[in-house]
RNA sequence: GGGUCCGUGGCUCAGGUGGUUAGAGCGCGCGCCUGAUAAGCGCGAGGUCCCUGGUUCGAGUCCAGGCGGGCCCA
């Protein structure tokens, strides 16, 4: 199937290809046969600009739907704003290194730890790193093209390419010509698996819930042994290393007494540690302790400074005792006071997280087993005082789950604090969506921002372009491929060498003081790569100055939630780092896919839900519309496979079947869109209405999609595409009907192709494929030959008033419908009379409305009333409940008195009067409106239908006219059943022969039924070469009927 | 412990600035229609709007507290 008519004749409607697979598969091949997004970018060239960045899918796996939300949008808005007139450009990009990539192929090749990975061989792994990446990116491009998502995929910013490394050394050396880049010892979050640290952004991603020990341990005072200092700590493993404990010198401490022993601790803390069961001794303040030595657990440390008590600030009275176990490797604040207190440092654990022989009792044990080896120490060792379990969040490294340790450790930052202020007052300028992540979630983080630790020990990365001289000392931060030439012993090799480790690491460059400089060993956090696309995806300043210059800050990104500690954060520092201002100006942030049971989807889980047997199943514009309409862009949302379902055969197959009933009629009628048909003004109200009504589509989803509200734009695509089904069409099918293209019909058809052109402009940037379809199968000459390349359609044919009306005609309708429904009368019976109930505006609507009233309910007229109290009575009853207390034994005989009255009268009497009257047992007794209950039955021969929005009766009470009436349409349907029985095409003309009681309504109605039923000729009798016989049944009339195809077939269609 | 979002019928979700009888789709039940027909339409059942207080003539909506869940941070 070829979208284009090549031959550009005129264009010819066809049924759009109902099997979404296919359909979307000749869209795709039409797209790429006519490079239709090379030319929807190349028509908006020297167009204004609007500006988008791809966050770049991480190449270490298979996409899953979840990732599908942020890609649609990605794919949404910019082709509504190229429709719009825009030039928005969309550079597909790869965020190739780091850790994520390194363990998948840790994984393939079946080791775990770096000692592997040397003997391995460093150029090999890495090569295998490489090669893992294309897999996943090639699977990746699949599902980009499957599902309609525009980017050029043909010119990626690709993270490990050379020219992008380049870019982010570039990046670098302007951090460090500010001073913003240092070497620093710090206690970092440390992975003992991966052997590297991890960033606070990478720390965030991994926090989980665990019972972790929680033990108080007893230090006995040196100078007076009998009593112990109680100390408190949830890693009983950093214990060894202890070198101090710290109090709070301004806080109350008390010795006490319990159990038997003697104790000191915080004042605050003695009831929630001690309870009850306690002797208070003394309380005193907690400078007092300072200086006092205690007998250590382990007896790592030989200094004299070692083992006393500390003041410190960051002492809580919140938890544990007020006495604060001091490990300087394994702690931030223990760090700190040991730098500040010259305090010895222990670091009795190597960097694979074991203990070494300097801790004997453990030595070669992971940290996190040995807990049980050194409680049952301390306990028999009497220093145990309490083990209990405390549920906490703990880190843990965010892909391979080992728990993080705080390790002090040499690594390079960058000094985001210093750059701190200007990073929120630039974030107050960016356009958040939801706007709460920017001040809330994403506003938090910045204001308790840390440096950025952005060195990793592993080999798949950016390498840190830092070489140090062996012999002073020197450092050089390497900004370009040339500046490496320049200063390396071996230029040549400069020159080509792959700006990869182990490649790069046999550059050696000449110091200024003669020496020989190295690189050091690190690679770079993979977040900085990505961070950094607003320049290095155009190799900025080696190359393409302009392209980065008209490209930045962006309009518009979006990803998913999990990216505002990782993208969003490393692109802004970057950003304000390296241009001055935050790099992006309106972000739509995507919720987290769930899967049915509302777990995280994520690829550790097990939980993934493949998008592409849904696709195969149901389209990609299934899969996109359901992503769109079912819930705001960052909610969070279950997946489950009916939603794609759901959008195709509830809503693209309802658009579908609007465009079919067009193509059905245009083809027997011969209309195209070139058939002159009368101006939108002169068309009737229906017509007028149906302008109108899409006019007024276009503005909302226009507005909402400006306002980055999808949701709300897709809500009015449905509810558009409903009234055009389910109102515009219905009602106009009769037109459709008759022979020849009169003024009615081509002032349908009009407005229908018109609706129906607007409505693919409306959904090309959600579901393009079927918008795409039938663009090719409505486009006109002159047209852009895909709905891509057009403009997005202006409101016009606006009439309000128009609307409203018929918002109320339709409310009408549907009680009548609701009443018939009620009375179980067929709306194949024609009924005497509506009474509508007047509302204020109803004068105003023209009898061409009503008409449409009519015709749906099938009424013979319509008529506007101040009150239906003429077609319903009411009942008037005691309410018991509140009179029984009253009136005791006398309520049975107030109710038959008030059942024996006059219902129109009481109803009147309490309406005017506010109360009414009745005579029991010769007495009066007045009854309040509170006293009774009135419910309101349909009249003889009625039926009431109301509703928050009206009331209606309708007159059942047929006569022999509409009984006959009723009789011949109920024969007319019979007859049209038949015709399909026996495979007669619509256009065939047929002759009818008929026998028995039946013969009276085609007697009387010869001419009508002839008509309706396309028979050239009907007579009593059977037809003796009949194709179909049937025996029929109408109210009671039993009778045969003969049919055959007459000579003359398919006239309407031969014309 | 802090931040933030969410908690509305069986399921998935809507419900600006508080205002009659709280909606939609799907599912379910009952019908209608039959010249869009492996389509179309209507009606109905089904809800303590998480809980407790408060403000108000009036609270799903505002405030406070709590409970449950998600995410993020300590």
């Amino acid at each position: 199937m070829d979208l284009v008519d090549e031959q550009e004749e005129q264009a010819v409607f066809t049924k759009l290809e109902a099997d979404p697979a296919q359909r979307e598969a000749a869209v795709l091949a039409f797209w790429e046969e006519h490079r239709v997004f090379a030319r929807s970018l190349e028509q908006r060239l020297g167009c204004s600009r609007y500006v988008f960045y791809e966050g770049p899918p991480t190449a270490n796996g298979y996409p899953h739907i979840g990732h599908l939300l942020a890609r649609l949008e990605k794919d949404l808005f910019p082709r509504y704003h190229t429709m719009r007139g825009r030039y928005v450009g969309r550079k597909a990009g790869w965020d190739c290194h780091g850790l994520p990539v390194e363990l998948e192929v840790e994984k393939q090749l079946g080791i775990s730890t770096k000692a592997e990975i040397e003997r391995y061989g460093v150029e090999e792994f890495v090569a295998q790193c490489k090669g893992s990446v294309r897999t996943y990116i090639r699977a990746w491009e699949e599902m980009i093209r499957r599902l309609g998502f525009w980017i050029d995929l043909d010119h990626p910013y690709v993270t490990y390419h050379n020219d992008y490394i380049e870019t982010l050394w570039w990046e670098l050396r302007e951090i460090h010509a500010r001073g913003l880049l240092y070497q620093g010892h710090k206690i970092l979050p440390y992975c003992p698996r991966c052997g590297t640290s991890l960033s606070s952004h990478e720390v965030a991603q991994g926090y989980q819930r665990v019972a972790d020990p929680s033990v108080f341990v007893r230090m006995p005072l040196a100078n007076d042994p009998d009593v112990s200092l109680l100390v408190w700590t949830t890693t009983p493993w950093t214990l060894p290393a202890n070198v101090a404990v710290a109090v709070n010198p301004d806080a109350p401490y008390a010795e006490v007494a319990y159990r038997g022993e003697r104790l000191i601790l915080a004042a605050a803390r003695v009831p929630a540690v001690l309870g009850e069961e306690v002797e208070i001794l003394r309380v005193f303040p907690g400078h007092e302790l300072l200086h006092q030595h205690y007998a250590p657990l382990y007896r790592l440390a030989r200094s004299d400074n070692a083992y006393q008590v500390w003041p410190a600030a960051f002492v809580s009275l919140d938890e544990g005792t007020g006495i604060v176990h001091i490990a300087p490797a394994f702690g931030e604040e223990d760090y700190d006071l040991g730098q500040e207190k010259g305090l010895p440092f222990l670091q009795p654990v190597d960097r694979g997280g074991r203990f070494t022989d300097d801790f004997p009792l453990a030595a070669g044990v992971f940290v996190k087993d040995a807990d049980p080896l050194i409680l049952n120490d301390l306990n028999q060792r009497g220093r145990l005082f309490r083990e209990e379990t405390y549920d906490h969040d703990y880190p843990f490294c965010w892909r391979c789950d080992t728990p993080l340790l705080y390790y002090a450790l040499d690594s390079w930052f960058i000094a985001t604090t210093k750059i701190q202020d200007k990073l929120i007052e630039e974030n107050e300028k960016v356009n958040w969506h939801p706007e709460h992540i920017g001040r809330g979630r994403f506003g938090d983080f910045l204001s308790s921002l840390r440096d950025w630790a952005l060195s990793r020990d592993r080999y798949w990365g950016t390498p840190l372009p830092v070489w140090i001289c062996a012999t002073c000392g020197g450092m050089r931060v390497v900004g370009s491929r040339a500046e490496l030439v320049a200063h390396a012993l071996d230029p040549d090799l400069a020159r080509a060498v792959e700006l990869h480790r182990p490649y790069v690491d046999r550059v050696e460059l000449r110091c200024p003081c003669g020496g020989v400089m190295r690189r050091v060993p690190y690679v770079l956090d993979t977040w900085f790569d990505s961070g950094s696309m607003h320049t290095a995806q155009w190799h900025y300043p080696f190359e393409n100055v302009d392209q980065f210059k008209e490209s930045y800050p962006a309009d518009f990104i979006s990803e998913g939630l999990d990216q505002t500690r990782g993208w969003f954060y490393t692109m802004l520092v970057t950003g304000v780092l390296l241009h001055g201002s935050a790099p992006y100006r309106n972000v739509l942030v995507t919720g987290l896919g769930l899967d049915a049971e509302g777990q995280k989807m994520s690829k550790s889980r097990g939980n993934v839900l493949d998008p592409m047997p849904i696709v195969a199943a149901h389209g990609a514009d299934a899969v996109r519309w359901y992503l769109a309409s079912e819930s705001a862009p960052w909610n969070e949302r279950r997946y489950d496979a009916t939603g794609a379902r759901q959008a195709r055969f509830g809503f693209l197959d309802t658009v579908r079947n609007c465009h079919d009933f067009l193509s059905l009629y245009a083809e027997i009628d011969g209309f195209a869109p070139s058939t002159p048909v009368p101006a939108p003004a002169e068309r009737p109200a229906l017509d007028r209405w149906l302008r109108s009504r899409v006019g007024g589509a276009v503005e909302r989803v226009t507005a909402a999609l400006d306002g980055y509200d999808p949701l709300t734009a897709t809500r009015e695509i449905s509810e558009l595409v409903d009234d055009l089904s389910n109102w515009y069409i219905r009602l106009s099918r009769p037109r459709f009907w008759g022979e020849g293209l009169t003024q009615d019909k081509l002032c349908a058809y009009g407005t229908l192709y018109g609706a129906l052109r607007t409505l693919a402009l409306l959904l090309a940037p959600f579901t393009p494929f079927l918008a795409e379809a039938m663009w090719a199968s409505l486009r006109m000459e002159g047209d852009p030959d895909s709905v891509h390349l057009a403009d997005w359609p202006e409101p016009s044919g606006r009439d309000p008033s128009l609307e409203a009306q018929m918002a109320r005609v339709r409310r009408v309708a549907s009680l009548a419908l609701g009443a018939r429904n009620v009375a179980k009368v067929k709306v194949r019976q024609p009924l005497p009379t509506l009474h509508i109930l007047r509302q204020g505006g109803d004068e105003a609507i023209p009898d061409e409305l009503w008409g449409l009233v009519r015709d749906e309910v099938n009424v013979a007229r319509i008529v506007l009333t101040d009150s239906l109290d003429p077609y319903r009575v009411p009942k008037v009853t005691p309410d018991f409940r509140r009179l029984g207390p009253l009136y005791g034994g006398l309520l049975p005989k107030i109710a038959s008195a008030l059942s024996q009255a006059d219902p129109a009268t009481l109803a009147a009497d309490l309406a005017s009067r506010g109360r009414i009257e009745v005579r029991v047992e010769g007495n009066p007794v007045v009854l309040d409106p509170e006293s009774v209950k009135v419910e309101w039955r349909p009249a003889e021969g009625f039926v009431v239908s109301t509703g928050p929005e009206g009331a209606v009766a309708l007159d059942l009470r047929v006569d022999e006219t509409l009984r006959a009436e009723g009789d011949l349409r109920e024969l007319v349907h019979r007859l049209q059943l038949a015709r399909k029985e026996a495979g007669f095409l619509v256009t065939d003309r047929i002759e009818i022969g008929y026998d028995g009681e039946l013969g009276e309504i085609f007697r009387r109605f010869a001419d009508r039924i002839r008509d309706e039923v396309l028979a050239v000729a009907v007579r009593e009798g059977a037809l003796p070469d009949a194709e179909h016989e049937a025996e029929l049944e109408v109210h009671g009339r039993a009778g045969q009927v003969w049919l055959k195809r007459s000579g003359e077939q398919g006239c309407q269609r031969s014309r």
